[in-house]
Order: C-alpha cells, then structure tokens, then sequence
DNA sequence: CTAGGGTTAG
C-alpha cells in the first residue's frame, strides 16, 4: 500500500509548474509560507525553479530567506544564475558559501556541472583548476558521466586538448554528449595556429565513436563537418553531409551553418550557397557564415546584397556581421562601403567596435593606398589592443607588423616584433595541407620528412627552373627582413605551399584541380609563382590562405592581386 | 523526490 505524501502532492505544487506570470507566483509563494510547506526542501525547490524562469531576483530573495538551505537548493540557485550570465559572480559566491559553511552541507555532483560551464568564459576561467580539485576532494572517485564531459569541455576551452583527451580515455564507456565534448574539441580550430594536425583527430575519433554503440545525432555531426571545413576535407565533408540526410538528422540552424562553412572552405562556393538557399528558414549565424563565403572567396558585392537582405528580413547585424561585410569590402577594394558600415556600427547600431572591426578597416584602407587614414586607425586600435590580445593570440600584432612592412616602416616592423617577443609570442610556422586520392597530406615550411622527399624536391627544382624560364624573378620583400639575400630565395623555395604543390602536380590526377589550404596568407612570391604554374602546367589550383581564398588558373588569379 | 554536461558564423 502506498500512502500519499502531502508535502509532495499539495495543490500549490500543481499549479506552480503552470504559473506564467509573477503575481501568481507570489500567490503561490504566499499559500507554501501559510501552509508550512515551506519548511520542506521539495516544495522550496519547484519555487526556485518555477521563480528563476519569470525573475531571479525573486528567486535570490526567495532563497536568501531561507534559514538552512540544502545542497539541493544551492544547486538549483548556482544552476539558473549561470543560465545568466551577468550573476555568475553570485552563483560562485553561493558556492563559496557551501564550502565555508558550519552545517553538514558538502558539493555533489550536481554542483559542479553547470560551475564548469560558466568557467567556458572570462574572468572565471581561472577558477577551473581550483575546481577540479574540489572535485577531486569532494566527489567519489568513480563520478558520472555529466562531471566528466564538464571537465573535458572545460579543458578544452582553455586549449588544454592534451588534458581533455587524458580524461576523455579515463572513460570506459562515453556517452553521447560525452563523444560530443571531446569531438567538438578536436574540431575547434586553434585562434593561435590558425590550424592544427589535431583536427585530424576527429575524423579518427568519430570512427571509433562509430565502433561503439553510441549513434551520433546532430551535434556530433556539426563537430565533424566543422573539421571538414578546417581541413578542407572535402570527400569527407561531403560524406558527412549524406550522413545527415541517409540517417534522417534533422537539417537545423548548427548543421546547415556548419555546412555552408565547410562547402564554403573547401572552395565550393556555389554548393554552399545552393545549401543557404535551400534552408527553410535562415537565422542571423547562417547569413553570417554565408557573407563570410561571399566574402572569403572575393565577392564583395554579394557579401553587401546579403547584408542588405539580411537587415530586410528583420536580422539585426551582430559584431561578426560588421566583421565579414567589411572583409568582403576589403578584398574588392569597396572602401566607401566598408568605411560605410564601419560608421553604422556606432551610429546605427550603437555599439562601440571591437579591435576585430579596427583591424577590419585599418585592412581596408591600408590594400587601398589609403595609409594615412589606416594609421589614424591604428592609433585608435592599439589603445584597445593590449587588453583583447594579451590573453589570445599574436595574430593582431602579426596584422599590424604586416602592415608596417607593406609600408617600408622597418623600425615599426622591429619594434613590433619586439614587442611579440617580449610578450612570449612567436612566428608560427607555415603550414600547408593537400588532398591527394583522399587522405591529406600536410607540409610544414622547410620540411624534410615527407616519404617521397627526394621526389618532391627534384620537382621544385624542375617547377623552379621553368619559372625562371617564364621569366619569373623571387621577391623577397616578405621574407623575414634580417636574413641574407640567397638565404631569403632558398626560404621562398621551400614555403609550405610550395612543397604541396609540387607533390600534388605529382600525385593528383592531371584533369583535377589542386586544392590547397595554407595556415598563414600567402606571400607575394608565392602568389606570382602559382600563377605561372596554373599556366605552365595547365592545372587550376584553388588556394585558401588565412583570409581569403585564391582561384589560380592559366596564369591569372580570381583575387585579380588584389589581397 | 525534484538539479547538472555536448552544437553553428570571423
């Protein structure tokens, strides 16, 4: 026989679950005080719960009036302020008060899930370490799976892959949001090296995943598309795209962004935008990745149309909106309607640019000759700089010492990488990848342990005697400026494209095009060469450098040396 | 007998 609990059951516990608005919240609230249910946790926590969806400041003077709170009801408060994140300071320090408290009251593991999650962002990353400890104290050994992919995302964000991946093999049998967690880590690509052989790593992991039996879903699957797209990985891509529609996942707003991303990085421009067109509906991401496409491959033009069309169905530009409109301005040289939109950014939409929408038009203006202008800029960007970059990436620094050489400012250039060294930031090496019979083949500058090494080289040399043929001579303007002239032309010879270009022309099927993706832009030397090799040996080569994509063929290139 | 983890754009 079972006999029904009225703290459980009572008529006000009902109703909560269907209280839309404040006031008959606070009805409610009233009749669990008057009834003294509210001196039971159950009650207390559908309250917490039903309060945090209409108004947590309600919910915060509900919990601050209770006298001896559970870790039950801790862990709902911790849980809906993280869902804000402006409160996020309250929920550590409702966290802390657990740790400091005299009564019984320890963590479990439904507390630290959520406190792992808002360590994903500034200023609290610096509290995940501390936390893993707690973890390690508070916790049985052996916790679930829900700490564990909280863990590995943590690690992950903060470019721990090596951590995330060590804990990842700790588990016997991941589930499904645990595969997810170290998949999408693998796929991110890494801000500083712009890319990173790990990516590699989740096409291999997916396989094992699929070994298992754990059955993918969407979210796995925009892991493994986005690490198509980085790699350039198109028959992968593709394959990944046919699993979607074979095992009926559903098309949504992630799949089909991270779709047009990788049709778009792997240089198929059209398909990517058959794909945004044949959308049921198209969210804010999806226009943006979409410009980005337009953008990347040179089409400033229909980077613009697309922004207009996106402000006319009612989508409101966000920062990387700005960001891929005005780089799509940049590479086609539209410098009123960059500079256009770079006023708007304030004025329209009242937002203050970031250092990102800075280095956009310092960009724009600096390729149009416009220097004077772009070094007002400058000014005006490295007063936000030091604070964006310190933590991130020398990429910044990297743009405006590119620039200053541009310019024939040495000192500036010095001075810059000065500045990198002193701040523990190095040169990162290039690197190019290669698709050959669908496996890829990465090449790194100066590279002397590829297996066909001998047979590559006596190709440069054959690709580097008819260039001279050709006519062509090796501008060494963009090689590191304190090193010798011969050493500078030898540097050039051995460029990561260079190397994967010269293997594709041995390897890749004479009617196919090669296609190329750099880490870094392509440099002046390498750019003029490829034209002619598009030329001398009839192939079409598709190149994507760091910001744009080049389309090489019979001596021409689609970004018409503009870049 | 309630609570917690995974996704897209530059």
């Amino acid at each position: 026989m079972k006999s029904l609990n009225p703290v459980l059951t009572h008529p006000a516990l009902h109703l909560l679950g269907k209280c839309k608005t404040l006031y008959t919240l606070e009805q409610i609230h009233a009749n669990i005080i008057t009834t003294g249910l509210a001196r039971h946790t159950y009650p207390l926590s559908r309250l917490l719960q039903s309060s945090s969806v209409l108004d947590i400041t309600y919910t915060l003077e509900i919990f601050t009036h209770i006298p001896n709170p559970t870790i039950f009801l801790f862990n709902i408060v911790i849980s809906s302020l993280i869902n804000h994140r402006d409160l996020t300071h309250i929920a550590f320090s409702l966290y802390n008060r657990i740790l400091l408290s005299r009564t019984s009251i320890k963590p479990n593991s439904f507390t630290y899930p959520s406190l792992f999650k808002a360590c994903a962002s500034q200023p609290w990353v610096r509290y995940g370490l501390a936390l893993h400890n707690h973890v390690l104290k508070f916790l049985e050994s052996e916790y679930d799976g829900y700490v564990q992919a909280s863990l590995i995302n943590y690690y992950a964000n903060c470019g721990r892959l090596g951590v995330a991946r060590y804990l990842f093999d700790q588990i016997t049998d991941p589930d499904l949001p645990t595969w997810n967690s170290i998949l999408s880590a693998y796929s991110r690509i890494d801000s500083d090296n712009g890319m990173v052989v790990d990516t590699f790593g989740t096409l291999v992991l997916f396989k094992e995943m699929q070994d298992s039996l754990v059955r993918p879903n969407e979210i796995t699957l925009v892991a493994l598309i986005s690490a198509c797209g980085n790699l350039g990985a198109l028959s992968q891509g593709v394959w990944a795209h046919a699993y979607v529609v074979k095992n009926g996942l559903r098309l949504n707003h992630y799949i089909g962004t991270a779709l047009i991303g990788m049709y778009s990085h792997c240089g198929c421009l059209e398909l990517a935008r058959q794909l945004f067109d044949q959308l049921p509906q198209r969210d804010r991401l999806c226009y943006n990745a979409m410009i980005g496409a337009f953008a990347i491959h040179g089409y400033g033009h229909r980077a613009l149309d697309l922004y207009e069309k996106m402000k006319l169905e009612g989508l409101a530009p966000d920062n990387v909106t700005f960001v891929v409109t005005m780089s799509g301005c940049s590479h086609v040289g539209l410098v009123e309607k960059g500079c256009k939109i770079f006023e708007s950014i304030k004025e329209v939409y009242g937002i203050e640019p970031t250092v990102e929408h800075y280095g956009c038009i310092v960009d724009l203006l600096s390729r149009a000759g416009r220097l004077r202008e772009a070094e007002e800029k400058t000014l005006a960007r490295l007063h936000l700089a030091p604070v964006r970059t310190r933590a991130k990436t020398g990429g910044n620094y990297v743009l405006l010492s590119n620039m200053y050489a541009g310019i024939d400012k040495w000192e500036d250039v010095k001075s810059m990488r000065k500045l990198m060294k002193h701040q523990g930031i190095t040169k990162i090496p290039g690197t190019s990848l290669v698709e050959v019979g669908g496996a890829i083949h990465e090449f790194i500058m100066g590279d002397r342990t590829h297996p066909f090494l001998d047979d590559i080289h006596l190709k440069l040399e054959e690709i580097s005697f008819s260039l001279q043929e050709y006519g062509h001579k090796p501008s060494t303007k963009e090689v590191l400026f304190d090193i010798e002239e011969e050493e500078k032309e030898e540097a050039l010879l051995y460029h990561s494209e260079r190397l994967a270009i010269a293997f594709a022309l041995l390897m890749v099927d004479s009617n196919c095009p090669i296609r190329i993706i750099k880490n870094l832009r392509v440099c002046g030397d390498c750019h003029a060469s490829t034209k002619l090799i598009s030329k001398i040996y009839r192939r079409e080569i598709v190149m994507r450098d760091r910001i744009r994509f080049h389309h090489f063929a019979d001596g021409a290139c689609s970004c018409k040396d503009y870049w």
